[in-house]
DNA sequence: TGAATAGTGTCTTTCAGACAATATTCT
DNA sequence: AGAATATTGTCTGAAAGACACTATTCA
């Protein structure tokens, strides 16, 4: 039996029924709070319920196409993302073993009103890892789309610094302030200006533009680009 | 049509065949080197291969039980677990579509030892996410295991000042020079003496023991054990 | 006593936090 | 000029690296 026989006998044979999802964590900053986005699921199970966008997996996508077509189909919305862990508890999804690879993507500010309108996902404060409503009381979530959350949140913090990851929260241009800020809201804390201004600036990862802010109300900041690195730190 | 109808008949109907597998990459520590143990493969594909120990996901088996048995199935190791990275390319696997959940797991240097005769995996070298022949030249792997090999090194040396997780390669009971050494094998450079031993023992994770070495040819070291504590940092 | 390593002290450098001074732009 | 924020400088304390010293155990 050469390889290529049994290859095509092996794939023709009956394999464990676990289906495969992605799920995904739309973050983005408003003010001082990170955010996460939520849609109303359109199907059961949980249907009507608030829920991170998830889709199957199809057989000939990629776990990253898949992840960015929860996006757009479900949210309405275009990003790049990033894995941070699967989740395949064995009851985990009442309606058959789902094994979910969970990404997060994230989305400018400023993207997030431009997108208001179409968008089929709503804003919710994360504090902590815990999502909370409009009242601020923590949100009940569907799945272990908590869970999700949180962990999402930690892997964020966790990667802050090693990873170029954090510019994705942030148009083409920014200053220092505005990644400032988006630091800020992802740790749940202020940090030093003046050092997080030198390490920033000596990290390797900004690229002066020369160009300023305009249309503020006050003296404009120099803007910033992420610069083309290879890959983590 | 109620809830647990609509489950039924959801979980009745097909879903795209993907399957679900966990591949195991078993490090530990040899003198200066961190090491990974490889197999060689039973089946087809790649059948008498080297490789990481992995296995099929069962339906009702989560995925950490079956990373476990994984390692002690196909390696004759039993060793706890952790979950770093999904790896999903479509054509990851000539069988069919797999996706594989990528675990790692620690063994103390010494039972490596003990354990030499019974296991089926042989350790080999790594250096800066490369798996290395005897002769130090760098190994070719089937699948994506290269690849997975190298993700999981960096997850490693992220996560190594973030959570407890380095304990994996002590025994209960270890050695600040230990643990030192372990540090330098992950991180692939010399460490600091003074500074280590402080920054680790104001860390909170150590727990003093009382007890010193026996066996040593020299003065010997203060023995200390992991702390209890809750998950991460 | 000598070998070998454990454990500590000191000096220097680096870096983050606190605070404040100076610079720039708009109204 | 005054408001508001950008940007930089200075001081201080914490931590890391380099280097060397003292302590302890075994042969």
């Amino acid at each position: 039996m050469t390889e290529s026989d049994f290859i095509a006998a092996y794939a023709a044979s009956a394999y464990p029924a676990i289906a495969v999802t992605t799920d995904v964590a739309l973050f983005s900053t408003s003010g001082r709070d990170l955010g996460v986005g939520l849609i109303q699921r359109a199907e059961a199970p949980e249907q009507g319920r608030l829920a991170l966008p998830g889709v199957f997996v199809r057989p000939k996508e990629d776990l990253d196409r898949a992840a960015m077509r929860a996006l757009s189909e479900k949210a309405g919305i275009d990003a790049p993302v990033r894995q941070f862990k699967a989740f395949g508890a064995v009851d985990r999804d009442p309606r058959l073993r789902v094994v979910s690879i969970g990404f997060m993507a994230a989305l400018p500010a400023e993207r997030v009103d431009s997108v208001g309108a179409s968008a089929r996902c709503k804003m919710f404060a994360v504090r902590d890892g815990v999502v909370l409503d409009d009242g601020l009381a923590p949100l009940t979530l569907p799945f272990d789309h908590r869970e999700m959350i949180a962990d999402a949140v930690a892997d964020l913090r966790r990667n802050l610094d090693h990873t170029n990851w954090v510019f994705n929260f942030l148009p083409r241009e920014f200053s220092l302030r505005e990644l400032q800020r988006v630091h800020e809201a992802i740790r749940g804390r202020t940090v030093n200006k003046p050092a997080f201004r030198t390490r920033l600036l000596d990290s390797g990862w900004l690229e002066a533009t020369g160009r300023l802010e305009t249309n503020t109300k006050f003296r404009p900041a120099e803007l910033y680009r992420a610069r083309e690195v290879r890959g983590e730190r």
